[in-house]
DNA sequence: CGCATTCTTTTGACTGAATCAAAAGAAGGG
DNA sequence: CCCTTCTTTTGATTCAGTCAAAAGAATGCG
């Protein structure tokens, strides 16, 4: 579903995305850029599955090493929905937010249809200071929908990626 | 800050709720619920120390087994919010939001500001049939703030509740 | 190019949060 | 008041992630 020149430019880059972080550019951290730039949304143990392959050995601490690193130093965003291992991409910096499916975890990027929208900027706010609003939709994906319509369809397994158009 | 009478009207109702949701009136789920209405956005480890002082006995597991029972019966509900075990409010069946502390963990709810929102129906949704949007705000309680300009006053335990106006 | 310093990774123990399962105990209907 | 069914207790177990010490690599410098 991908073209292979995207996958090759990614392990390219991962080094000189590293380097501009001020990270030490080291075999699992460029292993996980391209499992994260393969698999959008990947949990850690997704994330060390993949690695797995392309770079065994690899422990399973240093994949959780290198994640935190990446979300220390903003080259990869942690997202943590509900009743899921935290899940990591490489979209940094714009505004969008998540759609999971709540009957198999699958998770899908969405624009913010509104910007800035106003509602996202609340009214009494407690006397909180707001730094960011975060949104997660709730749903069916495409595949569980089908699976509603055609039950007993045995089980359906990564869905990690798939949805991400 | 809260009247007696509120609490103890709280007692009373627990039941009705319980009944009315067809659950067994049990010493465990009235003092949950009494806790709950007490300490907004518990989380069970504090629905559990609560309820040790009031129901001594109680076991841990009872606790996650009430709320459970009570979030699937929709008399409670439960909020997740990253880096946080699961928090509980018995604030059900409208539609508001959290502003979740990143410095203590404080919790407060947020009434959506403009009702059923533009932004809260995205564009393309990757397939997926959206059932809800879940918005959670982050920032810095007023007690932060305050420990922020001030620093080195010391720590700054049990902010769960305060934070409700 | 090779070495020293500093940062990374490995290994393995450990924690917190929650779930599972079997046996004992209470609620409610008759 | 008893019987059935639902709850609670007890204790083991899982999952996700963190902590810490020792071994190993990457960069900067001579």
């Amino acid at each position: 579903m991908r073209t292979h020149a995207v996958v090759e430019a990614t392990q390219v880059d991962a080094a000189s995305l590293l380097r501009g972080a001020g990270l030490r550019v080291t075999k699992p951290r460029t292993a996980v850029i391209v499992a994260l730039a393969a698999t959008p949304h990947a949990s850690a143990d997704d994330v060390f599955q993949a690695i797995a392959i392309a770079l065994p050995g690899t422990s399973r601490q240093a994949v959780y090493n290198v994640l935190g690193d990446l979300a220390d130093n903003g080259l990869a965003q942690r997202i943590e929905p509900a009743g899921s291992p935290a899940r990591y991409e490489l979209r940094v910096g714009d505004n969008h937010h998540h759609i999971v499916c709540t009957s198999c975890g699958a998770v899908a990027d969405v624009d913010c249809a509104v910007g800035h929208a106003p509602c996202l900027t609340p009214h009494h706010t407690a006397g909180f200071v707001i730094d960011e609003a975060e949104v997660t939709y709730w749903g069916t994906c495409a595949d569980c929908q089908q699976l509603a319509r055609v039950p007993d369809s045995s089980s359906h397994a990564s869905a990690i990626q798939g949805e991400t158009p």
